[in-house]
DNA sequence: CGGACAGTTTGCGATAGCGCAAAACGGGTC
DNA sequence: GACCCGTTTTGCGCTATCGCAAACTGTCCG
Protein backbone atom coordinates (compact mmCIF):
# COMPACT_ATOMS: atom_id res chain seq x y z
CA UNK A 1 0.00 0.00 0.00
CA UNK A 2 1.23 3.37 -0.94
CA UNK A 3 2.01 5.93 1.77
CA UNK A 4 -0.39 9.12 1.67
CA UNK A 5 1.92 12.06 1.91
CA UNK A 6 0.44 13.93 5.12
CA UNK A 7 1.89 17.36 3.05
CA UNK A 8 -1.47 16.54 1.07
CA UNK A 9 -4.12 16.28 3.68
CA UNK A 10 -2.44 18.06 6.85
CA UNK A 11 -4.45 21.51 5.81
CA UNK A 12 -7.77 19.80 5.58
CA UNK A 13 -10.38 21.06 8.03
CA UNK A 14 -11.03 17.40 8.91
CA UNK A 15 -7.33 17.39 10.50
CA UNK A 16 -7.26 21.26 11.65
CA UNK A 17 -5.44 20.82 15.28
CA UNK A 18 -4.01 17.63 14.32
CA UNK A 19 -0.37 16.98 15.03
CA UNK A 20 2.26 16.17 12.12
CA UNK A 21 2.79 12.73 13.85
CA UNK A 22 -0.66 12.30 14.90
CA UNK A 23 -1.53 12.85 11.35
CA UNK A 24 0.85 10.29 10.03
CA UNK A 25 -0.77 7.58 12.86
CA UNK A 26 -4.39 8.49 11.62
CA UNK A 27 -3.18 8.00 7.77
CA UNK A 28 -1.34 4.74 8.28
CA UNK A 29 -4.85 3.34 9.37
CA UNK A 30 -6.28 4.11 5.67
CA UNK A 31 -5.57 2.87 2.23
CA UNK A 32 -6.23 5.00 -0.90
CA UNK A 33 -8.55 3.47 -3.66
CA UNK A 34 -9.17 4.65 -7.45
CA UNK A 35 -12.70 4.72 -8.85
CA UNK A 36 -13.18 5.41 -12.38
CA UNK A 37 -15.68 7.65 -14.09
CA UNK A 38 -19.13 6.66 -13.36
CA UNK A 39 -18.34 3.64 -10.82
CA UNK A 40 -20.25 3.00 -7.42
CA UNK A 41 -18.21 3.30 -3.96
CA UNK A 42 -20.88 2.36 -2.09
CA UNK A 43 -24.76 1.61 -1.87
CA UNK A 44 -27.47 3.17 -0.13
CA UNK A 45 -28.48 0.09 2.86
CA UNK A 46 -25.01 -1.67 2.35
CA UNK A 47 -23.31 -2.35 5.39
CA UNK A 48 -21.41 0.96 6.36
CA UNK A 49 -17.73 -0.58 6.06
CA UNK A 50 -15.86 2.29 5.77
CA UNK A 51 -15.59 5.85 5.63
CA UNK A 52 -13.80 7.86 3.13
CA UNK A 53 -12.28 11.35 2.25
CA UNK A 54 -12.43 12.07 -1.71
CA UNK A 55 -8.18 13.45 -2.35
CA UNK A 56 -9.37 14.13 -6.22
CA UNK A 57 -12.71 13.83 -8.39
CA UNK A 58 -15.74 14.80 -7.44
CA UNK A 59 -18.61 11.90 -6.03
CA UNK A 60 -22.51 12.30 -6.06
CA UNK A 61 -24.41 11.14 -3.21
CA UNK A 62 -27.68 9.84 -3.82
CA UNK A 63 -31.17 9.29 -2.64
CA UNK A 64 -33.30 6.57 -4.13
CA UNK A 65 -37.30 6.54 -3.01
CA UNK A 66 -38.86 2.71 -2.73
CA UNK A 67 -40.05 3.81 -6.35
CA UNK A 68 -36.97 4.54 -7.90
CA UNK A 69 -36.94 8.38 -7.93
CA UNK A 70 -33.38 10.13 -7.37
CA UNK A 71 -32.36 12.95 -5.54
CA UNK A 72 -28.88 14.02 -5.54
CA UNK A 73 -27.92 14.94 -1.68
CA UNK A 74 -24.86 16.35 -2.32
CA UNK A 75 -21.90 16.62 -4.88
CA UNK A 76 -18.84 15.51 -2.46
CA UNK A 77 -15.52 17.94 -3.52
CA UNK A 78 -11.70 17.29 -2.79
CA UNK A 79 -10.62 17.46 0.62
CA UNK A 80 -14.21 16.45 1.93
CA UNK A 81 -15.28 13.36 3.84
CA UNK A 82 -18.14 10.92 3.02
CA UNK A 83 -19.75 7.93 4.12
CA UNK A 84 -19.38 8.76 7.68
CA UNK A 85 -22.97 6.55 8.53
CA UNK A 86 -20.64 5.42 12.08
CA UNK A 87 -19.79 8.62 13.01
CA UNK A 88 -23.99 9.59 13.31
CA UNK A 89 -24.49 5.83 14.23
CA UNK A 90 -26.19 4.51 11.49
CA UNK A 91 -25.24 0.82 10.15
CA UNK A 92 -25.85 1.46 6.89
CA UNK A 93 -25.34 4.01 4.04
CA UNK A 94 -28.50 6.56 3.34
CA UNK A 95 -27.05 7.17 0.32
CA UNK A 96 -25.68 5.76 -3.03
CA UNK A 97 -21.73 7.61 -3.77
CA UNK A 98 -20.74 7.59 -7.24
CA UNK A 99 -17.82 9.10 -8.78
CA UNK A 100 -18.34 11.75 -11.81
CA UNK A 101 -14.92 11.63 -12.23
CA UNK A 102 -12.19 9.62 -12.35
CA UNK A 103 -11.75 10.21 -8.24
CA UNK A 104 -8.99 8.78 -5.94
CA UNK A 105 -9.99 8.56 -1.75
CA UNK A 106 -8.60 7.83 1.14
CA UNK A 107 -10.56 4.64 3.04
CA UNK A 108 -10.86 3.75 6.68
CA UNK A 109 -12.50 0.42 7.76
CA UNK A 110 -15.45 2.16 10.20
CA UNK A 111 -13.77 -0.19 12.82
CA UNK A 112 -10.94 2.35 13.62
CA UNK A 113 -13.43 5.35 14.21
CA UNK A 114 -14.39 5.08 18.03
CA UNK A 115 -10.45 4.42 18.36
CA UNK A 116 -9.36 7.39 16.22
CA UNK A 117 -11.75 9.71 18.00
CA UNK A 118 -10.35 8.66 21.39
CA UNK A 119 -6.74 9.18 20.66
CA UNK A 120 -7.59 11.93 18.50
CA UNK A 121 -10.25 14.41 19.84
CA UNK A 122 -10.17 17.37 17.29
CA UNK A 123 -11.12 14.46 14.95
CA UNK A 124 -14.33 14.53 16.55
CA UNK A 125 -14.87 17.86 16.91
CA UNK A 126 -14.17 18.82 13.71
CA UNK A 127 -16.42 16.00 11.89
CA UNK A 128 -18.84 17.68 14.41
CA UNK A 129 -18.74 20.82 12.80
CA UNK A 130 -18.70 18.79 9.50
CA UNK A 131 -21.94 17.35 9.75
CA UNK A 132 -23.69 20.72 11.60
CA UNK A 133 -22.81 22.47 8.76
CA UNK A 134 -24.17 20.13 6.39
CA UNK A 135 -27.19 19.97 8.52
CA UNK A 136 -27.50 23.83 8.05
CA UNK A 137 -27.22 22.81 4.42
CA UNK A 138 -29.78 20.88 4.88
CA UNK A 139 -32.47 23.55 6.30
CA UNK A 140 -31.32 26.18 3.72
CA UNK A 141 -32.33 23.62 1.39
CA UNK A 142 -35.29 22.66 2.56
CA UNK A 143 -36.65 26.61 3.31
CA UNK A 144 -35.47 27.33 -0.39
CA UNK A 145 -37.49 24.35 -1.87
CA UNK A 146 -40.75 25.74 -0.06
CA UNK A 147 -40.28 29.15 -0.88
CA UNK A 148 -38.84 30.14 -4.11
CA UNK A 149 -39.46 29.08 -7.64
CA UNK A 150 -38.18 26.84 -9.82
CA UNK A 151 -35.58 29.02 -11.59
CA UNK A 152 -34.03 30.73 -8.35
CA UNK A 153 -33.11 27.25 -6.82
CA UNK A 154 -31.74 26.76 -10.31
CA UNK A 155 -29.80 29.43 -9.79
CA UNK A 156 -28.61 29.03 -6.25
CA UNK A 157 -27.82 25.11 -6.86
CA UNK A 158 -25.45 26.38 -9.49
CA UNK A 159 -24.15 29.19 -7.92
CA UNK A 160 -22.85 26.64 -4.96
CA UNK A 161 -21.68 24.48 -7.20
CA UNK A 162 -19.56 27.19 -8.69
CA UNK A 163 -18.50 28.20 -5.60
CA UNK A 164 -17.75 24.45 -4.41
CA UNK A 165 -16.03 23.52 -7.42
CA UNK A 166 -15.42 26.27 -10.12
CA UNK A 167 -12.86 26.22 -12.38
CA UNK A 168 -12.01 30.08 -13.25
CA UNK A 169 -11.59 30.85 -16.67
CA UNK A 170 -11.86 34.13 -19.39
CA UNK A 171 -15.49 33.23 -20.55
CA UNK A 172 -16.34 32.88 -17.08
CA UNK A 173 -17.00 30.03 -14.54
CA UNK A 174 -16.89 26.39 -15.14
CA UNK A 175 -18.41 23.68 -13.41
CA UNK A 176 -15.22 21.13 -13.22
CA UNK A 177 -16.88 18.05 -13.40
CA UNK A 178 -19.44 16.53 -15.72
CA UNK A 179 -23.29 17.58 -14.85
CA UNK A 180 -26.52 16.73 -16.68
CA UNK A 181 -29.86 18.82 -16.51
CA UNK A 182 -31.26 15.63 -14.92
CA UNK A 183 -28.31 15.99 -11.83
CA UNK A 184 -29.66 19.38 -10.99
CA UNK A 185 -33.10 18.45 -11.64
CA UNK A 186 -32.30 16.08 -8.34
CA UNK A 187 -30.67 18.73 -6.29
CA UNK A 188 -33.33 21.34 -6.76
CA UNK A 189 -36.74 19.10 -6.74
CA UNK A 190 -37.76 19.50 -10.49
CA UNK A 191 -37.57 17.82 -13.80
CA UNK A 192 -34.92 17.83 -16.31
CA UNK A 193 -37.26 19.32 -19.01
CA UNK A 194 -37.43 21.72 -16.67
CA UNK A 195 -34.44 23.05 -15.67
CA UNK A 196 -33.35 22.40 -19.88
CA UNK A 197 -36.41 24.95 -20.47
CA UNK A 198 -34.43 27.88 -17.78
CA UNK A 199 -30.97 26.98 -18.99
CA UNK A 200 -32.03 27.66 -22.60
CA UNK A 201 -33.62 30.62 -21.33
CA UNK A 202 -30.14 31.92 -19.99
CA UNK A 203 -28.27 31.01 -22.23
CA UNK A 204 -30.05 33.08 -25.20
CA UNK A 205 -29.51 36.12 -22.66
CA UNK A 206 -25.89 35.10 -22.32
CA UNK A 207 -26.10 34.58 -18.49
CA UNK A 208 -24.76 30.59 -19.30
CA UNK A 209 -22.73 28.76 -21.92
CA UNK A 210 -23.56 25.22 -21.65
CA UNK A 211 -23.64 21.83 -23.60
CA UNK A 212 -23.38 18.00 -22.53
CA UNK A 213 -22.79 17.61 -19.21
CA UNK A 214 -21.05 20.77 -18.97
CA UNK A 215 -21.83 24.52 -17.57
CA UNK A 216 -20.50 27.62 -17.89
CA UNK A 217 -21.70 30.89 -15.78
CA UNK A 218 -20.46 33.68 -18.03
CA UNK A 219 -22.22 35.83 -15.78
CA UNK A 220 -22.37 35.25 -12.27
CA UNK A 221 -23.48 38.51 -10.91
CA UNK A 222 -26.51 38.46 -12.69
CA UNK A 223 -27.04 34.96 -11.83
CA UNK A 224 -26.81 36.22 -8.06
CA UNK A 225 -29.47 38.58 -9.21
CA UNK A 226 -31.88 36.10 -10.31
CA UNK A 227 -31.22 33.55 -7.48
CA UNK A 228 -32.24 36.71 -4.86
CA UNK A 229 -35.45 38.12 -6.60
CA UNK A 230 -38.36 38.33 -5.51
CA UNK A 231 -40.74 36.85 -7.60
CA UNK A 232 -43.02 39.35 -8.14
CA UNK A 233 -40.96 42.13 -8.37
CA UNK A 234 -39.40 40.48 -11.94
CA UNK A 235 -39.59 42.17 -15.12
CA UNK A 236 -42.62 43.02 -16.81
CA UNK B 1 -31.90 27.67 41.72
CA UNK B 2 -34.08 24.47 42.35
CA UNK B 3 -31.88 21.18 41.90
CA UNK B 4 -33.06 19.29 39.22
CA UNK B 5 -33.67 15.43 39.82
CA UNK B 6 -31.53 12.97 38.31
CA UNK B 7 -34.05 10.74 38.37
CA UNK B 8 -35.82 12.29 35.94
CA UNK B 9 -33.52 13.06 33.12
CA UNK B 10 -31.02 9.75 33.92
CA UNK B 11 -32.61 7.39 31.10
CA UNK B 12 -32.62 9.90 28.50
CA UNK B 13 -30.36 9.22 24.59
CA UNK B 14 -28.33 12.54 25.80
CA UNK B 15 -26.82 11.49 28.85
CA UNK B 16 -26.57 7.22 27.41
CA UNK B 17 -23.58 6.06 29.31
CA UNK B 18 -23.37 8.85 31.83
CA UNK B 19 -22.75 7.61 35.57
CA UNK B 20 -25.10 8.84 37.77
CA UNK B 21 -22.03 10.72 40.03
CA UNK B 22 -21.16 12.16 36.32
CA UNK B 23 -25.03 13.02 35.46
CA UNK B 24 -25.07 15.11 38.68
CA UNK B 25 -22.07 17.38 37.93
CA UNK B 26 -23.85 17.84 34.50
CA UNK B 27 -27.03 19.19 36.01
CA UNK B 28 -25.35 20.74 38.45
CA UNK B 29 -24.60 23.42 35.50
CA UNK B 30 -27.52 24.15 34.48
CA UNK B 31 -30.25 26.00 35.69
CA UNK B 32 -34.28 25.56 34.96
CA UNK B 33 -36.29 28.21 33.59
CA UNK B 34 -39.84 28.07 32.48
CA UNK B 35 -41.82 29.58 28.86
CA UNK B 36 -45.46 30.39 29.09
CA UNK B 37 -46.92 29.57 25.67
CA UNK B 38 -46.00 31.94 22.67
CA UNK B 39 -42.87 32.96 24.22
CA UNK B 40 -39.81 32.88 22.31
CA UNK B 41 -36.75 31.00 23.96
CA UNK B 42 -34.36 32.44 21.36
CA UNK B 43 -34.24 34.04 18.58
CA UNK B 44 -32.69 33.33 15.05
CA UNK B 45 -29.71 34.90 14.42
CA UNK B 46 -29.11 35.78 18.31
CA UNK B 47 -25.58 34.86 19.77
CA UNK B 48 -25.88 31.78 21.00
CA UNK B 49 -25.36 31.96 24.46
CA UNK B 50 -26.92 28.78 25.72
CA UNK B 51 -28.37 25.24 24.63
CA UNK B 52 -31.69 23.83 25.76
CA UNK B 53 -32.82 20.61 26.96
CA UNK B 54 -36.81 20.61 26.62
CA UNK B 55 -38.18 18.85 30.19
CA UNK B 56 -41.98 19.81 29.94
CA UNK B 57 -44.06 20.95 26.74
CA UNK B 58 -43.18 21.93 22.96
CA UNK B 59 -41.11 24.08 21.35
CA UNK B 60 -41.13 24.90 17.73
CA UNK B 61 -38.20 26.05 16.01
CA UNK B 62 -38.27 27.79 12.95
CA UNK B 63 -36.17 29.45 9.97
CA UNK B 64 -37.02 32.70 8.65
CA UNK B 65 -36.36 33.71 5.14
CA UNK B 66 -34.85 37.34 4.96
CA UNK B 67 -38.68 37.83 2.82
CA UNK B 68 -40.44 36.91 5.78
CA UNK B 69 -41.86 33.60 5.30
CA UNK B 70 -41.48 30.91 7.75
CA UNK B 71 -40.56 27.04 7.61
CA UNK B 72 -41.29 25.34 10.58
CA UNK B 73 -37.80 23.26 11.18
CA UNK B 74 -39.17 20.55 13.80
CA UNK B 75 -41.16 20.26 16.61
CA UNK B 76 -39.63 19.74 19.90
CA UNK B 77 -40.73 16.99 21.94
CA UNK B 78 -39.73 16.62 25.76
CA UNK B 79 -35.88 14.95 26.16
CA UNK B 80 -34.98 16.34 23.29
CA UNK B 81 -31.97 19.15 23.38
CA UNK B 82 -32.44 22.27 20.99
CA UNK B 83 -30.09 25.14 20.19
CA UNK B 84 -27.19 23.48 19.59
CA UNK B 85 -25.42 26.15 17.64
CA UNK B 86 -22.11 25.54 19.52
CA UNK B 87 -21.87 22.17 19.15
CA UNK B 88 -21.86 22.14 15.24
CA UNK B 89 -19.76 25.21 15.36
CA UNK B 90 -21.98 28.27 14.90
CA UNK B 91 -21.96 31.80 16.92
CA UNK B 92 -25.36 32.61 16.25
CA UNK B 93 -28.48 30.30 16.30
CA UNK B 94 -30.01 29.34 12.72
CA UNK B 95 -33.54 29.35 13.63
CA UNK B 96 -36.05 30.98 16.28
CA UNK B 97 -37.43 28.71 19.28
CA UNK B 98 -40.59 29.48 20.47
CA UNK B 99 -42.91 27.36 23.25
CA UNK B 100 -46.09 26.38 21.77
CA UNK B 101 -47.22 25.09 25.08
CA UNK B 102 -45.95 25.82 28.76
CA UNK B 103 -42.64 24.85 28.79
CA UNK B 104 -39.89 23.70 31.15
CA UNK B 105 -36.37 23.88 30.09
CA UNK B 106 -32.89 23.03 31.58
CA UNK B 107 -30.28 25.80 30.17
CA UNK B 108 -27.07 25.57 30.28
CA UNK B 109 -24.70 28.08 29.11
CA UNK B 110 -22.81 27.71 25.64
CA UNK B 111 -19.26 27.98 27.57
CA UNK B 112 -19.75 25.09 29.49
CA UNK B 113 -19.97 22.63 26.37
CA UNK B 114 -16.18 22.29 25.63
CA UNK B 115 -15.98 21.31 29.71
CA UNK B 116 -18.36 18.88 29.37
CA UNK B 117 -17.73 17.12 26.02
CA UNK B 118 -14.14 16.74 27.48
CA UNK B 119 -15.24 15.35 30.67
CA UNK B 120 -17.57 13.12 29.35
CA UNK B 121 -17.09 12.03 26.07
CA UNK B 122 -20.35 10.23 25.55
CA UNK B 123 -22.04 13.30 25.90
CA UNK B 124 -20.47 14.79 22.32
CA UNK B 125 -20.75 11.02 21.14
CA UNK B 126 -24.24 10.93 21.86
CA UNK B 127 -25.02 14.53 20.48
CA UNK B 128 -23.36 13.65 17.28
CA UNK B 129 -26.06 10.72 17.29
CA UNK B 130 -28.74 13.32 17.39
CA UNK B 131 -27.13 15.82 14.88
CA UNK B 132 -26.55 12.52 12.79
CA UNK B 133 -30.26 12.00 13.09
CA UNK B 134 -31.60 15.47 12.26
CA UNK B 135 -29.19 15.14 9.04
CA UNK B 136 -30.66 12.11 7.47
CA UNK B 137 -34.05 13.54 8.54
CA UNK B 138 -33.75 16.51 6.66
CA UNK B 139 -32.46 14.21 3.86
CA UNK B 140 -35.88 12.50 4.04
CA UNK B 141 -37.56 15.65 4.29
CA UNK B 142 -36.08 17.06 1.18
CA UNK B 143 -36.98 13.83 -0.92
CA UNK B 144 -40.13 13.61 0.08
CA UNK B 145 -40.48 17.30 -1.07
CA UNK B 146 -39.02 16.84 -4.54
CA UNK B 147 -40.92 13.34 -5.21
CA UNK B 148 -44.49 13.26 -3.76
CA UNK B 149 -47.89 15.64 -3.82
CA UNK B 150 -49.00 18.13 -0.68
CA UNK B 151 -51.31 15.38 0.21
CA UNK B 152 -48.81 12.81 0.88
CA UNK B 153 -46.03 14.90 2.51
CA UNK B 154 -49.26 16.49 4.64
CA UNK B 155 -50.21 12.99 5.51
CA UNK B 156 -46.29 12.26 6.48
CA UNK B 157 -46.14 15.28 8.42
CA UNK B 158 -48.85 14.20 10.09
CA UNK B 159 -48.23 10.79 11.48
CA UNK B 160 -44.46 12.00 12.20
CA UNK B 161 -46.17 13.84 14.90
CA UNK B 162 -48.28 11.72 16.37
CA UNK B 163 -45.51 9.66 16.67
CA UNK B 164 -43.49 12.30 18.36
CA UNK B 165 -45.84 13.65 20.14
CA UNK B 166 -49.26 11.86 20.11
CA UNK B 167 -51.53 11.29 22.80
CA UNK B 168 -53.30 7.75 22.07
CA UNK B 169 -57.56 8.14 23.33
CA UNK B 170 -60.10 6.24 22.25
CA UNK B 171 -61.36 8.18 19.50
CA UNK B 172 -58.29 8.19 17.60
CA UNK B 173 -54.30 9.46 18.29
CA UNK B 174 -54.42 13.24 19.35
CA UNK B 175 -51.39 15.89 18.57
CA UNK B 176 -50.34 16.48 21.83
CA UNK B 177 -49.80 20.07 21.58
CA UNK B 178 -51.46 23.17 19.53
CA UNK B 179 -51.03 23.29 15.99
CA UNK B 180 -52.21 25.47 13.13
CA UNK B 181 -52.84 24.75 9.45
CA UNK B 182 -50.38 27.38 8.86
CA UNK B 183 -48.01 25.50 10.98
CA UNK B 184 -48.55 22.02 8.73
CA UNK B 185 -48.11 24.08 5.73
CA UNK B 186 -44.32 25.19 6.87
CA UNK B 187 -43.82 21.46 7.81
CA UNK B 188 -44.55 20.37 4.50
CA UNK B 189 -43.72 23.52 1.88
CA UNK B 190 -47.56 24.72 0.74
CA UNK B 191 -50.22 26.93 1.80
CA UNK B 192 -52.58 27.13 4.83
CA UNK B 193 -55.46 26.95 2.37
CA UNK B 194 -53.95 23.44 0.78
CA UNK B 195 -53.89 22.22 4.22
CA UNK B 196 -57.13 23.39 4.75
CA UNK B 197 -58.69 21.79 1.68
CA UNK B 198 -57.04 18.58 2.39
CA UNK B 199 -57.83 18.19 6.15
CA UNK B 200 -61.86 19.56 5.36
CA UNK B 201 -61.18 16.09 2.89
CA UNK B 202 -60.11 13.98 5.18
CA UNK B 203 -62.54 14.99 8.29
CA UNK B 204 -65.42 14.57 5.79
CA UNK B 205 -64.02 10.71 5.00
CA UNK B 206 -63.46 10.27 8.56
CA UNK B 207 -59.87 10.44 8.79
CA UNK B 208 -59.34 12.51 11.04
CA UNK B 209 -61.17 14.91 13.46
CA UNK B 210 -59.71 18.73 13.59
CA UNK B 211 -60.51 22.00 14.94
CA UNK B 212 -58.95 24.59 16.32
CA UNK B 213 -55.44 24.05 16.59
CA UNK B 214 -56.34 20.23 17.26
CA UNK B 215 -55.75 17.62 15.56
CA UNK B 216 -56.83 13.58 16.28
CA UNK B 217 -56.14 11.08 13.80
CA UNK B 218 -58.64 8.55 13.85
CA UNK B 219 -57.91 6.41 11.31
CA UNK B 220 -54.00 5.94 11.50
CA UNK B 221 -53.52 3.44 9.41
CA UNK B 222 -55.84 4.98 6.35
CA UNK B 223 -53.40 7.92 6.99
CA UNK B 224 -50.32 6.00 6.48
CA UNK B 225 -52.22 4.22 3.12
CA UNK B 226 -52.54 7.97 1.80
CA UNK B 227 -48.90 8.93 2.76
CA UNK B 228 -47.78 6.05 0.82
CA UNK B 229 -49.51 5.52 -2.14
CA UNK B 230 -48.01 6.16 -5.48
CA UNK B 231 -50.08 9.25 -6.99
CA UNK B 232 -50.88 7.54 -10.34
CA UNK B 233 -52.14 4.83 -8.72
CA UNK B 234 -54.88 5.85 -7.04
CA UNK B 235 -58.83 5.56 -6.73
CA UNK B 236 -60.83 6.64 -10.16
C1' DC C 1 -17.11 7.17 -41.62
C1' DG C 2 -21.64 5.67 -40.13
C1' DG C 3 -24.13 4.27 -36.65
C1' DA C 4 -25.94 4.10 -31.97
C1' DC C 5 -26.89 6.23 -27.82
C1' DA C 6 -27.15 9.26 -24.03
C1' DG C 7 -28.22 13.73 -23.25
C1' DT C 8 -30.77 17.84 -24.70
C1' DT C 9 -34.31 20.79 -26.66
C1' DT C 10 -38.94 22.07 -27.60
C1' DG C 11 -43.97 21.94 -28.34
C1' DC C 12 -48.31 21.23 -26.39
C1' DG C 13 -51.91 20.06 -23.37
C1' DA C 14 -53.17 18.95 -18.45
C1' DT C 15 -53.38 20.09 -13.59
C1' DA C 16 -51.98 20.54 -8.90
C1' DG C 17 -51.63 23.93 -6.11
C1' DC C 18 -51.38 28.95 -5.45
C1' DG C 19 -53.30 33.52 -4.41
C1' DC C 20 -56.90 36.46 -3.47
C1' DA C 21 -61.12 37.39 -1.29
C1' DA C 22 -64.90 36.71 1.48
C1' DA C 23 -67.47 34.38 4.71
C1' DA C 24 -68.04 31.33 8.67
C1' DC C 25 -66.41 29.78 13.00
C1' DG C 26 -64.75 29.21 17.56
C1' DG C 27 -63.24 30.66 22.11
C1' DG C 28 -61.96 33.65 25.21
C1' DT C 29 -63.01 38.37 27.43
C1' DC C 30 -65.27 42.18 29.75
C1' DG D 1 -74.40 37.68 26.67
C1' DA D 2 -72.33 40.45 23.12
C1' DC D 3 -68.07 41.26 21.09
C1' DC D 4 -63.58 40.65 19.07
C1' DC D 5 -59.80 38.40 17.01
C1' DG D 6 -57.25 34.68 15.29
C1' DT D 7 -58.24 30.48 12.77
C1' DT D 8 -60.47 27.94 9.43
C1' DT D 9 -63.24 27.07 5.38
C1' DT D 10 -64.45 27.60 0.69
C1' DG D 11 -65.07 29.52 -4.05
C1' DC D 12 -62.83 30.83 -8.22
C1' DG D 13 -59.57 32.03 -11.64
C1' DC D 14 -54.66 31.71 -12.76
C1' DT D 15 -50.17 29.92 -13.83
C1' DA D 16 -45.93 27.67 -12.95
C1' DT D 17 -44.61 23.44 -13.70
C1' DC D 18 -45.27 18.83 -15.01
C1' DG D 19 -45.74 14.89 -18.31
C1' DC D 20 -45.63 13.02 -22.59
C1' DA D 21 -43.92 12.84 -27.16
C1' DA D 22 -41.03 13.83 -30.75
C1' DA D 23 -37.11 15.78 -32.86
C1' DC D 24 -32.33 17.04 -32.46
C1' DT D 25 -27.27 16.76 -31.37
C1' DG D 26 -22.80 15.87 -29.78
C1' DT D 27 -19.77 11.82 -28.63
C1' DC D 28 -18.03 7.65 -28.49
C1' DC D 29 -17.25 3.23 -30.90
C1' DG D 30 -16.48 -0.04 -34.18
Amino acid sequence: MAKVDTSLVAHLPLFAGVKPDDLDEILREARSARYPKSTAIFEQGADAKSFFLLLHGHVRAAKTTPTGEQIVVRYVAPGETFGLAMAIGTAQYPATAMAVDDSVVLIWPTSAWPRLIERFPSLAANTMQTVGKRLQESHTRILEMSTQQVEQRVAHALLRLANQSGKKLEKGIEIDFPISRQDIAQMTGTTLHTVSRILSGWESQGLVESGRQRIILREPHRIVVLAERNPDSGAA
